[in-house]
DNA sequence: TATAAGCTTAGAGTTAACTCTAAGGTCAAC
DNA sequence: GTTGACCTTAGAGTTAACTCTAAGCTTATA
């Protein structure tokens, strides 16, 4: 039986976090003492394991909630259930990936194609970039960061 | 001179958000009817779409400001301000990007595990990776799937 | 027994970037 | 001259997942 702290060592998740998800409904503990205290069992620490699993895996408390409630009662849940929540979450992830590539592309190329040097910013290609809404392909930002430079 | 309506159609963003940029410094429209109505000049709708492209790059409204400020005085600023600004966003972008790839490869990974039937769960490969702390590696998770669907 | 550390709760605050509402003034058209 | 679309403001609500605070018990240690 293992105190708040205890727990929260055990797990890395702060005693705040374990209240919070508590409030949530995703975990309990299974004892009090007389004062009140929380006191969790081995089952209780292998299901905030759990949580803390999936949550490094991505999924959001309420997905999480879900996975709880086939975890308790297998029998009444499939594996199609459990795939639908993991493959709606692998869609958002790589939804986002997409996003965030493409920004990464971007930032990369703004910043190749700027000299970055102490000099001032009126031939800085970068805010040239944004100003023409990122039309410019990569030649032509260094061409005209050239421009500036050589003048 | 365009209203706000109009700016808003012009640049994709609806009328609350170009007066939430407003109320937080990052835009203005150079004048106002006598009602108070409004009114952008083509500077101003400049100023906007500076902003609308530097958000599709991912920067922060915070970093907007800065960019912003450089804009309008780019001889009291550097190319090298500039690249601060960028590189900062771009390693951000680049931990988040790590981060998500990991996140995708373990659902992946837990996708190809599962059965994904109609089954029930008691044999449910993703439940017992994430029970395992994701321990499992894919022929592991492989191997324990088969021997639920065989048995 | 007193001090400190740890526990309890309800509830407020944080973050970013919107998003929306209410209450009311303005303007063009019919 | 009255709809109806559009504009104004201040300020509240949204989202997710914490994070923290206050006020007050409890427990362990010296
Ligand atoms: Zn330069
Ligand atoms: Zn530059
Ligand atoms: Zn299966
Ligand atoms: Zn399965």
């Amino acid at each position: 039986m293992l105190k708040i702290s205890e727990l929260s060592k055990k797990t890395g998740l702060t005693a705040h976090t374990l209240r919070y998800y508590e409030k949530h409904g995703l975990i309990n503990a299974s004892n009090r003492s007389e004062a009140g205290y929380r006191f969790y069992t081995d089952s209780d620490v292998r299901r905030v394991q759990f949580v803390k699993t999936a949550r490094n895996t991505g999924f959001s408390l309420e997905d999480i909630g879900q996975l709880l409630s086939i975890r308790v009662d297998k029998l009444s849940h499939s594996c199609q259930e459990v795939t639908d929540i993991t493959r709606k979450k692998l869609d958002e992830v790589s939804a986002k990936l997409t996003e965030l590539q493409s920004m990464q592309q971007t930032l990369q190329l703004l910043l190749e194609s700027c000299c970055g040097g102490p000099e001032n910013a009126t031939h800085c290609s970068i805010m040239e970039a944004l100003d023409a809404g990122l039309l410019l392909d990569r030649e032509a930002a260094s061409r005209t960061e050239q421009q500036g430079e050589t003048k």
